[in-house]
RNA sequence: GGGUCGGUGCCCGAGUGGUUAAUGGGAGCAGACUGUAAAUCUGCCGGGUUGAAACACCCUACGGAGGUUCGAAUCCUCCCCGGCCCA
């Protein structure tokens, strides 16, 4: 894999530099001695993940594009997952508290994150790896901690912070309030066994990684460093990695398919195009610089170089050029036939139905909800009224589609301008 | 523990005995315009049944469980959850 080749495009220079160019860093706690520390030796960095699903979603991935980076400039990334801090819950930027996971749930999805993140991190051998924090956090004494560590934090600066004042108002436990303690700790416990005096996150973490740097001066006396990468929002003020319906993009093809991967990226405003491709892939930052240079219809093929590189990041080059592919068909005008060759192989999003339906005929309602497009009757019913259902790439009216519509043994439907559905009657 | 205010549809938030599937806003969906973009305009927006269509019928819904009433999101009782104040 293209990411585990040690050699980076970017030499010997600077990481920091690096991440500077491509926009990763959004807050940094000593921007000129980060930049030192960086330049003079190898660095070990951690991030934190929290396995509350059992995969990583778009959302995750700036971080750890940012651990590649570094890892690319010689740098020694780890990837925490927090097998111990999921079991409390961030209070960050939520209204209520995160519901109590089981050990065994928690455990399993650590194990789907270790796949995940393989694909961008090399965590083989000393090029890096990954903890579990349950390992330290789990054994916590509850007095040992709070003699030797808890007295270095305030309460008053804690309550300072923006996380917990907007939580205050809806209410915060002191479970949660917890949280950037342990946080801290994991910090100043990848510190002294590892030497890790950088951590990197989203910039919603701001305060809690400051928390581990003041530890690690407070316990340690040592000096460690914090960066935040952007919290993504689209051009829109939306939170990034979420579809138009509000739902996550996951890295887990059984969650996100490719085809569905690829036109999520493909989607984009056009004005967060060049932003997405300096964070999302390792496309040199000149190459950026002209695909985005572009304007209109012309900034296509910058959107459709996002895709394909997230895919195959993501998914592999064979996933990629077939969901390309199955992009560029399905809106480029082809027909049910056209798409046979291609949806032979999965690309296209395709169901089966039982012959029988077609001999006897299946109304056009009850087909957009046996496909699964449709979510209920009602919303089927809807869709045909207002004209937004197409069958074979005509219009849809309220009628029974048999098997002479399923020409060639295989129907196209499409809801609205974008979503497609192949039917293939068996 | 005491007092007090509150828990409404995906979210925010009106409603305080019937005309309420429940005002309004946001989100979402569709159509028009486009470039698989944005903005804008229009329509839809709990589910099901019959139907060409429904102001037709049924079910579910206003934290939970009971009750009062011809009739409740709206009144009463108990419980659960949260804010604020006091301890």
């Amino acid at each position: 894999m293209t990411t585990k080749t040690a050699a980076a495009p970017e030499g010997r220079r600077n990481a920091y530099d690096v991440l500077q160019e491509r926009g990763f860093n959004y807050q940094c706690s000593d921007d000129e001695g980060l930049r030192r520390a960086l330049g003079t030796s190898a660095v070990t960095v951690y991030a934190g993940f929290d396995p509350t699903a059992n995969s990583l979603h778009v959302g995750h991935l700036v971080p750890v594009m940012a651990l590649a980076h570094l890892q690319r400039s010689g740098h020694r990334p780890i990837a925490l997952v927090g097998g111990g801090t999921a079991m409390i819950g961030d209070p960050t930027d939520k209204t209520s508290a995160r519901r109590i996971m089981s050990r065994e749930e928690i455990d399993a999805n650590a194990q789907a994150f270790k796949r995940q993140l393989g694909r961008f991190l090399d965590l083989s051998e000393d090029r890096g790896f990954m903890v579990d924090n349950a390992e330290w956090l789990l054994a916590l004494k509850y007095i040992d901690f709070m003699r030797d560590y808890g007295r270095h934090f305030s309460v008053n600066e804690m309550l300072r912070m923006e996380t917990y004042r907007t939580r205050l108002e809806a209410g915060l436990t002191f479970l949660e309030f917890n949280y950037a303690l342990l946080q801290a700790f994991d910090f100043l416990e990848l510190y002294r066994r590892y030497g890790c005096i950088l951590q990197v996150g989203g910039s919603d973490q701001w305060s809690n990684v400051l928390a581990g740097v003041d530890l690690i001066r407070r316990a340690e006396a040592g000096q460690a460093f914090g960066l935040t990468c952007p919290l993504l929002t689209t051009a829109s003020g939306e939170k990034m990695g979420k579809t138009a319906a509000g739902e996550q993009v996951w890295l887990d093809p059984s969650k996100s398919p490719p085809y569905n991967f690829y036109q999520y990226w493909i989607n984009v405003d056009d004005a967060d195009v060049e932003r997405l491709l300096l964070l999302y892939t390792f496309v040199p930052v000149e190459d950026v610089r002209a695909l985005a240079a572009a304007e209109g219809e012309a900034l296509r093929p910058a959107k459709e170089r996002l895709a394909y590189e997230m895919t195959a990041l993501v998914h592999g080059e064979n996933e990629a050029r077939r969901a390309r592919a199955a992009s560029r068909a399905l809106f480029g005008g082809a027909t049910a036939d056209d798409l046979d060759a291609l949806a032979e192989s999965g690309a296209v999003p395709t169901v089966e139905l039982d012959a029988a339906l077609f001999e006897r005929g299946i109304s056009a309602v009850d087909l957009l909800v046996a496909t699964g497009l449709a979510a209920s009757k009602a919303a089927a019913r809807r869709l045909i009224e207002q004209g937004g259902a197409y069958l074979n790439g005509e219009r849809l009216v309220p009628r029974a589609v048999t098997t002479v519509d399923a020409r060639g043994g295989a129907l196209l439907l499409r809801w609205g301008k974008k979503r497609y559905q192949r039917v293939v009657v068996r």
